[in-house]
DNA sequence: AATGAATGAGCCTTCATTCAT
DNA sequence: GATGAATGAAGGCTCATTCAT
């Protein structure tokens, strides 16, 4: 209950507290309230430190996105492109399933790829598409000589959206659906298959090319 | 502008307008005021016509269903279960492809999906498990005899998932991303890369089992 | 469900039915819909037959008012100015403990007492006036020369108010308070209690005058 | 028109307003804008303060009930039951005829009995129930040995009911029907009048008993 | 730096009334 | 004569924002 404290203390409670709410809500449905309070703070601190909800929006995503960049898929050592895959995938799974800003974040990501506000262009594309290039490489290294362009691209968006169901649907009906709690151990399997089916889908279509 | 018309006219105005309004911006953001504005309507017409928002949106549903009954997915005559899977996908990446009430209803599941609202319980699953029961039957006859329960559910997630794209993105970003505009020919390639895809997943899947 | 009927049928239904209505709830709190919904008819029938809600009020009150007449106390054979005021708040309070019209009548007057709408001026002075002097007379007759005008005024508030209790607590809550169902019977143990107080009361009063 | 004062002001002041009109029209004709109006004040700081206009109309109950402590019928040292209810009556009729908080709270009351909200469940009984129990010992004092249960009830009713009146006539009505205007001399002369008239009451009823 | 108070714009809903048939 | 459809005005409530301290 320190008052006066550094004024920083505030603002980044607000910041989490909004990262968590706007990623629950998405921007038109969350509250302002709802931020202040889950933060401990007044309504009008909102306005205070970030002039409007347009805004806390805005650095709420680029706090989710300073969370993230530690857990940052890392090109760890891998002896295959193959292991590459699967660590990208369960890098990504956890990513997505963690608790804290990078599961904010990704949810940040599909509200607004679901339902864009236009808040938040510029760090949008930087942020996504880094990322997108690795996996994009990834592929490409899967698949050897076989791919063209366009398939690399669909086996792109077909991993990514294996991948993002974990976002996508609410915890509990995720865990309705698997019948189990979402644990670690879970998570593992599920980016165990993701990764299973995905290099053999990947092979297939890179062999099927040829064909054609 | 004919006024005092049936009636059923503005009520299917009211229900066309509200399942674009819904879809486009979920229920919490949709506004009563511009679905009324967009079916040529007063305001105070959902109330006459629906009771109040809730029931609208429910009502909206169930109107977009019926817009897809005519698409829905029949077994058409397959000699194999491959072909099964074929068919299925493509019948489902045209649904959420469509222009029209299928779209609709596509993006309505998805706001659905991602914010629920719990206001369509009961069309929720009658809707939704018939579809997933024919998936996973098909799944399991690819998969022959080598898959357990978990592993066909982890091959719905994936081929749902893959191609939840079609709704989860708007059209312009997707069409940013493969480079072409949306045609009939595009979603025909991508249906049949997210077929050859997911067969060599599914039996990649189905081998492994046995190992382990 | 006869259609085209006389029309002073459903007139005579909305009558009724805003009795009930608007006895029940006031003027400001009835709703047109309420009133037709147990009529059996159209919203807009009222508008149809009375014009708007105001005037329908009033016609209300005239229809109470003419099933009353017939209930009107009438001046039996009694022998004495007692009996007479015996007489009269039986009567009385049978009016207003009857179910239908006569209680209807009470309760429109009770709430036209408590919030006037200033809708029904004129037949409301000329209603209750012929009563109360009724009531008048009779209180002058029991007190005999003992009484000044402004005793009499008294008594007859004391009389009148006592009466009242019956319309102006809900049912329940009076039962509540008794302690058991309000039948025939309480009604008229009621009104002979009220008899025996307030003549005791009247003459006490009387008597008391020629001390002053 | 100080703005920004200490919040405890306006809250204040929008409760007097709210007794006023909450009196003058009940619950639900009374309009939210006008209390706002009458108290200078936003439309939103009903909301602000109370939460919402149930809530302002309970907290409405509760300021008039304390403005009426002060004025609470006490046990002043009377020599007789026979002064106490003399005293009783007299002091339960100025309260209804009081201006302020105490008149506001008698026509609350009384709309509450009018027209049940049933949102003050919980104030009522409190309110009500002691004072009721004190004129239920006062009468059964008079009564000596000779009521019965029943008895006491109805003269309790009788009395409670007389007393009413001041509140359930408009004032100009009350004015009109005893020919001069509502001064301190006229209530006390009918507390002398309603005392004189009932307790003659009381005694024939508890004499009337043994007979029967 | 921080906050309680206040506000106005906007939304959903209700309701008496009007219209066209 | 009667009614379903339609409407506008008004009410209560929510919420982001602003103000004064």
């Amino acid at each position: 209950m320190a008052k006066r404290e550094d004024g920083r203390e505030t603002r980044k409670r607000l910041l989490k507290a909004a990262c968590e709410v706007f990623a629950r809500k998405g921007f038109g449905n969350a509250r302002i309230a709802d931020i202040c309070q889950s933060a401990g703070a007044n309504v009008a601190s909102v306005n205070y430190h970030f002039g409007d909800k347009a805004n806390l929006y805005a650095e709420a995503w680029r706090h989710a996105l300073e969370g993230l960049e530690e857990l940052s898929v890392e090109d760890a050592d891998c002896d295959s492109p193959e292991d590459s895959l699967r660590h990208f995938i369960r890098a990504l799974l956890q990513h997505f399933s963690a608790k804290g800003a990078a599961a904010h974040f990704s949810r940040l990501y599909l509200m607004e790829l679901v339902q864009p506000t236009g808040l938040i262009q510029d760090a949008w594309k930087e942020m996504i598409e880094p990322r997108r290039r690795r996996l994009h490489r990834i592929i490409r290294d899967v698949m050897g000589s076989g791919g063209d362009e366009h398939s690399v691209l669909f086996c792109e968006l077909s991993i990514i959206n294996q991948c993002r169901s974990m976002v996508t649907i609410q915890e509990k009906d995720l865990q309705y659906i698997l019948g189990e709690p979402l644990s670690p151990r879970l998570i593992e399997k599920l980016a165990r298959h993701i990764a299973d089916f995905s290099l053999a889908g990947i092979q297939a279509v890179a062999k099927r090319r040829p064909k054609k």
